[in-house]
Parts: C-alpha cells; structure tokens; sequence
RNA sequence: GGAGAGGUGGGAGAGUGGCUUAAUCCACCAGUUUGCUAAACUGACGUACGGGCAACUGUACCGGGGGUUCGAAUCCCCCCCUCUCCGCCA
C-alpha cells in the first residue's frame, strides 16, 4: 500500500499517475489524509491519558507502601474515570486506523512515468520483436495434439485423477519438464541467484502480505481444516522470508530463486485460453525475487528483463517484450514488463514471465525496511519475475519445433533432457 | 493425537504484583590507547506510532489474543510455537 506522508507531499503527481492506471477515485487520498489526522488526533488523546493513569498507578503504590490507605483509595477515583476515557479512545483509534488502512488497501501502486496510458492488453507497449517465427506445415499441430501423438502429457488420467487443469506428465514429457526445471535453476544460480525450497502452503499472515488476501482469496485455494493456502506463485513464501525484517543495506540486493509447484483456481476462465497447457491449476515455476536498495531498484528491473530474455533466446523461442499499460498493469506494480513466445500451431503470443518492480509498495505491506546511511529505516524495494513458468514455455518448444520426424529438443536443453527428439 | 516442561532485546540469560527506566554477559557500532592485529578502557546500542524548530519527549511492545488489578514480563483464560517422553509415520 502507498505510504500515507507521501499521499500528503505528492498528492498531484500520484493522482495522475493513477490516472494512468485507470483508478478514478480521486477523493479517497483526502479521506485518507483526513483519517490519518483523525489516527494521529486520539493516538495523542490516549497516550495522554495513559500517562497520567501510570503516574497516578506509581503515586498510589507509594502511599499504600507508606499507610496512607485513604489517600490511594482517593486517588483511585480518576483511575477509573482514566480507564473509561483511555477505553474510549483506544475503541475510536482501533476503529479508525482499520478504517485507514481499508482505504490504503483500495488504491493501487502509483505507476513508473513510463508507464503507457490505455485499457487492456490491446494498449500495451512493444518494446521489441526477437527471433524468427517459425513457417510450420500446414498439417502442423496444436501442442494439445502433439502431447497425445508422442504420449508425453495426458489431461485425460489427469483429469480421472483429479479434474481439469491437473494434467499428467509421462515418460520424455515428464523428464522434459525436470530438464527445464533444472535449467533454470542452473542459470539462476549463475546469475547470482540463491536457490531456496519454499513450503507451497502458507498462512494468512504471508497471504496479506504480498497481497493475495483479502481480495484476491478466491484465486487460491484453501485448506479449510488448517487455514492454510496453496501457493499460487513462489513469490508469495520467498517475498514473506523478510516480512517483519529490516534487512542490511549491505547486503542489497538480495536475490533469491526457486522453483515450485503453483496452484490456481482460475475460476470465471473459459474457451481457447484454457485449452492444453495454456491455463492450468497445478503448474511448474520457477521464480525470481528481488530485494534491492530505492535508488537502484529500477536498475535492477532491467537486468531481471534481461536475463529472462537470455532465457528464451538460449531456448530458441522467438518472442516479444511487451511494456505493460496502465490498464494492464496488475494493482500493486509500478512498471511490470511481460515475456510473450509465439506459440507458432496456435499462431499466438503466450505469457511465459511477468517482470515487475513493485518500488515500496509491497514493502509497505509487508514492514520490509533497511537502515539507511543515517541510521533511519527506511521502506526496501521488492522485484520479482517468472524464470520462466514451464506449461507455456513446453507448449511452444512442442509447437514451434515439431518436424516429420518428431520435436526438436534446443540444443541448451539437451544434456538436462539426456535426448535430442521426442518420437 | 496424549502427558510434561518451556517461549524475555541480535544471541545467552536474570527477573513470581510497585526500587524494572527489563539486571548481567556476549556480539555489533563509534571513540581512546597502541608499530599492525589483538587486548584493555569509554560511550552508544531495539521496533512502532505520536508531540516538539530542535535538544528532547509521550505511549505501546517480554510468543499472539483476551481478562483480573489503582498498577502485570510476573496472576487467570484461550490460541500458536519449541523441547522431552509416548503414539503414529516417509
């Protein structure tokens, strides 16, 4: 969430920069700024009187140590009169910082001014085209065709075992998926990432803190029995490892990586999006996570583009950088920038990896601070980005690669796979 | 899951109703001394939200939440977690 003294200083420049996002509901920064007033107004009301009910509480110690029973029992009359008032007050400051921090929870992240101005996906930015797109036959496949043909992914068990979206890998479908896992994770760690094994359940407290709970609850599911939920992203355990924590400047940025099995329920999805690997429940990340100093958090936003594109020109996959306009940015970005391969049988794009800067505003949520060179603590930067998300990344290696003779396993993946063609 | 013992600052650890402003030790940081390092000594050393131009200062926080009391780290209730033993188990 924004902090509430930068609302007060940039009020004009965050109100059209959430302009650009769309976010119309201008008023609610005065309220805020109204709330914050009215916190701040009984947090003195009740710290004063507070301090007056300890000094007496000290007083009448005193004197029942030295006999003086009539006095203290005096004294106890405004004690009481004391704890209504701090009673009270405690009641209207409680009401009012939830009431505070709902509203902060309804605006989102102000965006980077190079954030493109538009609606939908339609208005976003493309940076760059990189690659070649495929002239496949005219009897080419769909990935979902080609899974079948050669075996290797079948939705139909995974369907019988579980239901839709929970597909089965089999044979080079599965080993395929382990050699994409492990590729990833190899080049991470060489790019200075470190690896971590997060859990794939977590509580409530890290769902609120990277910003899942409370609106987005319907997109995870719940384990009722011991309210835990099933990670929808690694971001969500990594991002939470520093919830609560104020971190060393020296020791920005911290970069850690993953990967784990995500869950969605993707409720209200339908149609083409959905079909084969283009939308699942149960799929294979691996996720980057980024920890860095204010000032250099953009820098570092780059590099993260960077290296996922290296991802994808190491894998063959032609693809696009797209820069996400303000309509598409999700609610909690300041400049998010996608990966999309073209998906050459379904002749589409296909998002592989969202790459975001979230400047101060996750952090906020989370109490993720630093201690700056005066000693002051100050709000980190978080970043994060898919390297890369496997089910539409395999769908385009199928696609894009199928020859007469079988699919065409990219040369940086061969030693991880043990085989050159699927057959 | 059952029984018992615990949870105090970055770490160790004292503190069973008011002399606690949480002792003490260690670590970290700054300084003094010293060829260097080390040691010794001195000082500073939490977080959050307020008040004040500032120096300063108020309040809260001893696993979490409630309660008793003029007053709670300390007493009571609920929950979470850790350890030991038992049960179960890859």
């Amino acid at each position: 969430m924004l902090v509430v003294n930068k609302i007060r200083a940039e009020k004009e420049a965050i109100i059209e920069g959430l302009k650009i996002k769309n976010f119309n509901n201008i008023d609610i920064l005065d309220e805020i700024i109204v709330l914050d007033d009215k916190r701040k107004e009984f947090q003195k009301k009740l710290d004063d009187v507070l301090s007056e009910s300890k000094s007496i509480a000290k007083e009448i110690g005193m004197l029942f140590k030295t006999g003086k029973v009539e006095e203290a029992n005096q004294k106890k009359i405004r004690t009481t009169e004391l704890k209504e008032l701090s009673k009270s007050f405690g009641e209207v400051l409680a009401n009012t910082a939830k009431e505070l921090t709902d509203k902060l929870l309804q605006v989102p992240n102000v965006p980077h001014p190079s954030v493109p101005a538009g609606n939908s996906d339609e208005d976003n930015e493309v940076l760059k085209n990189v690659g070649e797109i495929p002239e496949l036959a005219a009897d080419a496949l769909p990935h979902w065709e080609l899974t079948d043909k050669y075996d290797i992914i079948d939705f139909k068990l995974g369907n019988k075992i579980t239901g839709a979206g929970f597909p089965l890998y089999k044979g080079k479908g599965a080993r395929l998926q382990r050699a994409l896992i492990n590729f990833f994770l190899d080049e991470a760690e060489k790019a200075g990432f470190r690896e971590v094994q997060p859990p794939l359940m977590v509580n409530e407290e890290s769902g609120y803190g990277t910003g899942q709970l409370p609106d987005k609850e319907g997109q995870m599911y719940h384990v009722g029995e011991d309210n835990l939920y099933l990670i929808p992203t690694a971001e969500v355990p990594i991002t939470n490892i520093y919830r609560n924590e104020i971190v060393k400047s020296a020791d920005f940025p911290i970069r850690n990586t993953a990967y784990s099995q995500c869950f969605r329920r993707e409720a209200g999805s339908y149609g083409a999006d959905v079909r084969g690997l283009n939308r699942l429940h149960q799929f294979d990340k691996v996720e980057i996570v980024v920890i860095e100093h204010p000032e250099k958090s953009y820098e570092r936003l780059e590099e993260m583009s960077t290296y996922v594109q290296g991802l994808l020109v190491k894998l063959e996959l032609p693809y696009r950088l797209l820069r996400l306009c303000g309509g598409d940015l999700s609610f909690t970005a300041a400049l998010t920038y996608d990966m999309e391969v073209y998906s050459a049988a379904q002749k589409r794009w296909l998002e592989v990896s969202s790459v975001s800067n979230f400047v101060d505003y996750q952090a906020n949520r989370l109490k993720l601070r630093y201690k700056d060179e005066n000693g002051k603590t100050q709000l980190a930067h978080t970043l994060n980005g898919s390297a890369l998300a496997l089910p539409r990344i395999v769908a385009a290696l199928l696609e894009n690669n199928q020859t007469p003779e079988g699919i065409k396993i990219p040369k940086a993946l061969i030693p991880y796979t043990g085989f050159e063609i699927i057959n």
